[in-house]
DNA sequence: AACTATTAATAACT
DNA sequence: TAGTTATTAATAGTT
C-alpha cells in the first residue's frame, strides 16, 4: 500500500527505516486502539525501536499488570522468573507455620487436660522438625527418665524417714522421758531434706 | 476500508463484533510481524477477545520477559517489582506476627522435649510401629497422662497424711509447748510435693 | 469462509 | 522532518 509494493524485509536504508517504523508504528497503535472500541478487546502493545525508545499502548479498561496475569493464567507461561515463585512459595511456608502455631496457641490456652499430651507430642514435633534424630530424642528422654526415677526414689526416701520419725516419736511417748534428745538427732534430718529437683514447678 | 466507512465503536452486534475481532487481530498480528522484519523493532503484543480467550504476539528475537524488563528500565514503571515489593511486605508482616507468637509460645510452654517420659516416647513408637493413627496415639497419651497425674497426687495425698500423723503425734508429745509454732511455718514448704508432668530439664 | 467494493495505510516522492 | 499522493493492503458488508 503505497507508490510500490515491498518486500517484508529489513529496510536497509537507516533513514527510510525510520520513516516506515514511525509511520507503521502509528498504525498498528491506531488499529489497537480501534480493536479496542470495536470489539471490546483488552490489548497490551509494546513496541521498541532500534534507538531504545519505547511506545506503548493498554486498553483503557485495564492496565498492563492486569493483562499480564491474565497472561500468565491463560497460557500457564511463568513472567515473573524463580525470585517471584520464591518469594511466594516463602509466603505460603510461613503462612503454614503460622496457622499450626496459632493452633498450638488455641491449645496451650485452653488449658485443659488435653494440652499436656499436646504439648509433648508438639515438643518431639519441634525437635525432629529441628532437625534432631528420632534416637537423639530417645537419647534425650532416657537421660531425664534417669533424673524422673531418682525423683521417685528421693519422694520414696522421704517417705520413709517420715514413717520412721513417726515411729520414734510415737515409741518414745508411748514409752519414755530421752523424747527431746531423740527426737532433735532425728528429726532435723527429715525435715531439712529439701527436694533434689528444685525445679519441680506446676505446669503453665 | 471496506464497503463503507464504519465509526469507530462498539460493534454491537455480536456476530459481526466477532468477526471483525477475528479479522482485525489478524491484521494487528501481521502488521507486528511486518514491523519487526521491517524496521528491526522489538513488539510484544498481547490481545484478550470478549472470551477470554488470547493471542500474543511477541518478536523473535527476543521474548515477552526480556521485553516487560525493558519495559520497566524505559518506563520507569514497575510491573512485578511492585509485586515483589508487596510480597516482601508481605512476609516481613507474616514474620513478625510469627516471631510474637513464637515467643507467646515459648512463654506458654515453658518447656521442651525433656519433659518427655521416656516410656510414653515408646509407646508411641510401638504405637505408630503398630499401625496406629495420630489420633490414637494422643488418645493414648493423653490415658497415661491422667494415670500418671493420679499417681502425683496419690504421693502428695500420702505425704501429707504422714505429715498430719507427725504432726498430730509431736503436739501430744510436746504437750502444749509453743515450739510447734516453729515447726507449722516451715514444715509444709518442705513436704509440698509439685505433681504432675515436672518441669525436668537438662542440667549439665 | 470466500468475495469484492471500498476505505485505510503507507512507500515513494516532494 | 513533515506533507502529498499514487498505490497497495485491509477489511465491511455481502454471498
Amino acid at each position: 500500500m503505497g507508490r510500490g509494493k515491498i518486500e517484508i524485509k529489513r529496510i536497509e536504508n537507516s533513514s527510510n527505516r525510520q520513516v516506515t517504523y514511525s509511520k507503521r508504528r502509528n498504525g498498528i497503535m491506531k488499529k489497537a486502539k480501534e480493536i479496542t472500541v470495536l470489539c471490546d478487546a483488552k490489548v497490551s502493545l509494546i513496541i521498541f525501536g532500534t534507538s531504545g525508545k519505547m511506545h506503548e499502548y493498554c486498553s483503557p479498561s485495564t492496565n498492563l499488570g492486569d493483562i499480564l496475569d491474565q497472561y500468565q493464567k491463560t497460557s500457564g507461561k511463568k513472567l515473573w522468573d524463580a525470585k517471584h515463585e520464591n518469594l511466594s512459595n516463602e509466603i505460603d511456608r510461613i503462612k503454614k507455620e503460622n496457622d499450626n502455631m496459632q493452633i498450638e496457641l488455641r491449645h496451650l490456652k485452653g488449658e485443659d487436660i488435653n494440652s499436656l499430651p499436646y504439648k509433648e507430642l508438639m515438643a518431639i514435633e519441634d525437635a525432629l522438625e529441628n532437625g534432631l534424630t528420632y534416637m537423639d530424642v530417645l537419647d534425650q528422654t532416657w537421660k531425664n527418665t534417669k533424673f524422673l526415677e531418682e525423683d521417685y526414689k528421693h519422694l520414696n526416701f522421704i517417705l520413709s524417714q517420715q514413717e520412721m520419725a513417726y515411729e520414734n516419736a510415737r515409741e518414745q511417748m508411748d514409752g519414755g522421758y530421752q523424747q527431746a534428745q531423740d527426737y532433735n538427732s532425728q528429726m532435723p534430718m527429715t525435715f531439712q531434706v529439701q527436694p533434689m529437683q528444685p525445679n519441680l514447678q506446676e505446669r503453665n
